[in-house]
RNA sequence: GCGGGAGUAGCUCAGUGGUAGAGCAUCAGCCUUCCAAGCUGAGGGUCGCGGGUUCGAGUCCCGUCUCCCGCUCCA
């Protein structure tokens, strides 16, 4: 399985859908570059969800906020607190602790041995070390006071306690300092949330209503790594519904739903796709569900669906005393809205699509590379081909493709045998191929080759724009 | 961040101290009338990067970066 997903990221790179970032550098750690078929495949992506999503819901409108926000915006959301992190490894176990938890821990030992004043003495240091200018350097000065061991190897050999800051800083305006320090946004949520009542006003807008977006958002990731799947700089799209309190676990049951289905008409196998309840929920939520994908490395998520409560809008109420409150006008009520949302990761979208699709079959001895995926999503529509380079039948070839390339993302090649053609069109997903031969030169007809199938029909080649778009509608997944 | 493994042509890899290679891919030409055919030729590598040992380093040593696996973390 593994083995898989390294044939996934070999033909990206050589085909052109996923370059590591700055490679002639060494590379970037878990930064990459979407390719000419990637940031096609990327775009058509998008493109499906904003329909889904904003087209076909009268009640949902588009955003697109900045990277950059006020700093009090991290402080009310609770990511510089959540964010940041003092963590400590045991060299014996290699396992690592939060260092504050594992005072706290070792205070709780404390109370039930009955050595009470000791562990109130240690609580006070613990807030105090907490608050500490340099606090990661107070916690190990604690540990190391204490000698309080591993939990795990009871060993006592700690590495230093580091800090590790999820969001990535930057600073507005030539001088770096601590008034300066501005953040890259580790979620898009928050754009939406303190544009909540410009969208709303602008567009007016009455409740149960959504805000949808796509964009990048940056974590400064311990670990990343599994290729595009846990990535430093990434790109999500999300929707926040805002609901009356009280109705939200409705909203959340629908949008589950209506989630799952976007990626089961995207071609993915409904028997490779899960809902994930999390047993532990976040501070702000009141439901939290993962749709996970069969990923060759295990389950791993794709899109969350949380019900945030009114935990957002509240805390921006409080930060920037700024009233969140929306009046209804049927019912006369004023409220906070709670907030359902949906927040897919769009390159773990891609790199599902490309595992989904990817399939090897024997022909005649040979292995066949094929992208099954949704013709929607393929990166080319259709490629033109003549199938000798002579009598005329290049020329005819390409007239054609002037012609469909208004409305179809149309590539053409002549080089080389037909067969090697079709098997690159197979190994990036195009889903038809149009040959030009020579009854093309005496009846105007054309063979258009179906790429799941290999099987072609013959049609007039005014016919091929119509016939494609139809078959383009509807297409139906090899499973279904 | 810790431990283990790896990094040589676009891809997959061989090369165990003595002139950098193969297959596939790419490009050009010839040939080719439907599924990676053939022939001829070409381009492409300071062997991840930096230092050291040596007369001589892809090969040995040190450092560093990146990737993979495990741990850890994960809104």
């Amino acid at each position: 399985m593994q083995d898989r997903l390294e044939k996934i990221v070999s033909l990206s790179k050589r085909r052109g859908f996923i370059f590591p970032s700055s490679e002639i550098y060494g590379g970037l750690a878990a930064v990459y570059d979407y390719g000419p078929l990637g940031v096609e495949l990327k775009r058509n992506v998008q493109q499906r969800w904003w329909e889904a999503m904003v087209y076909e819901h009268e009640n949902i409108v588009g955003l697109d906020a900045a990277i950059l926000m006020h700093p009090m915006v991290w402080k009310a959301s609770g990511h510089v607190d959540a964010f940041n992190d003092p963590l400590i490894d045991d060299r014996q176990s290699k396992r690592r602790y939060r260092a504050d938890q594992l005072i706290e821990d070792y205070i709780e030992k404390l109370r039930a041995k009955g050595e009470t004043q000791r562990a109130e003495a240690l609580h006070q240091r613990l807030i105090a070390a907490l608050n500490a200018d340099d606090m990661p350097r107070a916690l190990y000065q604690i540990i190391m006071d204490e000698r309080i061991p591993s939990p795990d190897s009871g060993a006592f050999d700690w590495t230093e306690v580091r800090q590790f800051n999820l969001m990535f800083v930057t600073h507005v305006g030539p001088v770096a300092s601590e008034e300066t320090k501005v953040y890259l946004r580790p979620e898009t949520a928050q754009g939406i949330f303190v544009n909540f009542h410009n969208v709303k006003d602008s567009s007016r807008l009455q409740i149960p209503f959504g805000i949808a977006q796509i964009g990048k958002a940056f974590r400064n990731e311990i670990v990343a790594r599994q290729f595009i799947f846990r990535m430093r700089e990434f790109e999500q799209m999300e929707m926040q519904y805002f609901v009356r309190p009280g109705t939200q676990m409705e909203a959340f049951e629908a949008w589950k739903e209506k989630r799952l289905q976007w990626h089961i008409e995207n071609g993915i196998r409904p028997d490779h796709l899960r809902f994930h309840v999390h047993e532990k929920l976040a501070h702000y939520a009141d439901a939290a569900v993962d749709i996970q994908y069969r990923f060759p490395m295990g389950w791993q998520e794709v899109e969350g669906i949380h019900s945030r409560t009114d935990y957002d809008l509240r805390r921006h109420q409080e930060f920037s005393g700024k009233k969140m409150e929306y009046f209804d006008p049927q019912t006369q009520e004023r409220y906070i809205p709670y907030v359902v949302e949906t927040s897919a990761g769009l390159d773990r979208t891609i790199l599902m699509l490309l595992c989904e699709a990817y399939d090897e079959e024997e022909v005649e001895g040979e292995t066949r590379v094929v992208l099954r995926l949704h013709p929607r999503l393929a990166p080319i529509k259709v490629a033109v081909l003549p199938l000798v380079r002579k009598d005329g039948m290049p020329e005819r070839a390409q007239a054609l493709a002037r012609e469909l390339r208004p409305f179809l993302n149309t590539f053409y090649d002549e080089k080389g045998a037909i067969g090697r053609r079709y098997r690159r069109m197979d190994e990036v997903g195009t889903p038809f191929c149009v040959t030009i031969d020579s009854q093309t030169l005496e009846d105007g007809t054309v063979t258009v080759r179906d790429r799941d199938t290999m099987q072609q029909v013959r049609i007039h080649e005014t016919q091929v724009l119509a016939y494609i778009k139809e078959r383009l509608q509807q297409w139906k997944p090899v499973h279904a």
